[in-house]
DNA sequence: CCCATTCATGCGCATATACGCATATGATGT
DNA sequence: ACATCATATGCGTATATGCGCATGAATGGG
């Protein structure tokens, strides 16, 4: 939101052209931020570990919760979110809710999560000037 | 943390024997930890923001904060949380920092967000009972 | 040396998030 | 109908996060 100030910096000049073609997510905030709320879904421990259960089994709200050693509540309340972004589905049997990874592109993914082990992935190298 | 509850669900058993062989993310709740610490990273339209325009040109603090609009403050302190991370590198060049992506393998996976457009990506469909 | 420029950082505040508690909803059994 | 079980949700609270302000540190020009 700030205005830029009047600094002396050029470099941009350097990339001028380059930039005039801003990628869509550079130039769209809408995009980026829903962009960025999906990153955020993935963004915390029990969920992800809530995925990599889902990734072996379809499993009730009442598995994951003893599973994880998670409260109900905490289950279901991260429950909503994956289901809020469309990463997992469930099916009611009875008074159950049998949960299951939405797509198998996801639970692949997940998979290559589970074994890259901090190797050739997206960004491990930690800092080096 | 919460003890498991003394219910009745038995669903587990179904899959006692699958869920008996977990991936390491359920069981090593630290490793969940430091993957969903990433995932955090990249969970702000601003960071998103900068790694795109990062995956066009290598770029001082100040073009950043003038293409996104954001104040300086703002962009070092976002470029501090992606270089803890190992997301982007830097060089120093007279007063100014250039930034630029990290590797490579960073770079292609931004560039697949870029034009992936909503479709065939990690979990798009939206809730579907 | 003095000062402007570029970037980094400590602090404070407004907001977001995770989770527990209590409770609602809906199904199943007696 | 009533009790019980599986799940969902409103609310309060502790903590985390984003960002502005002020300032520090380093560089370079006069």
């Amino acid at each position: 939101m700030t205005e830029r100030e009047e600094g002396t910096c050029e470099a941009r000049v350097v990339h001028g052209t380059k930039l005039a073609a801003l990628q869509p997510m550079l130039a769209d905030e809408e995009r980026a931020h829903v962009e960025a709320e999906r990153f955020r879904a993935l963004g915390d421990p029990t969920r992800l570990r809530i995925l990599a259960a889902l990734s072996l089994a379809e499993l009730c709200v009442c598995d994951l919760s003893g599973l994880l050693g998670i409260s109900q509540t905490a289950t279901s309340q991260h429950l909503k979110i994956l289901r809020t972004f469309g990463m997992v589905r469930y099916r009611k049997e009875g008074r159950m809710a049998f949960y299951r990874l939405a797509d198998s592109s996801l639970r692949t993914w997940l998979a290559r999560l589970h074994t890259e082990d901090r190797e050739g992935g997206v960004a491990h190298e930690r800092e080096s000037v």
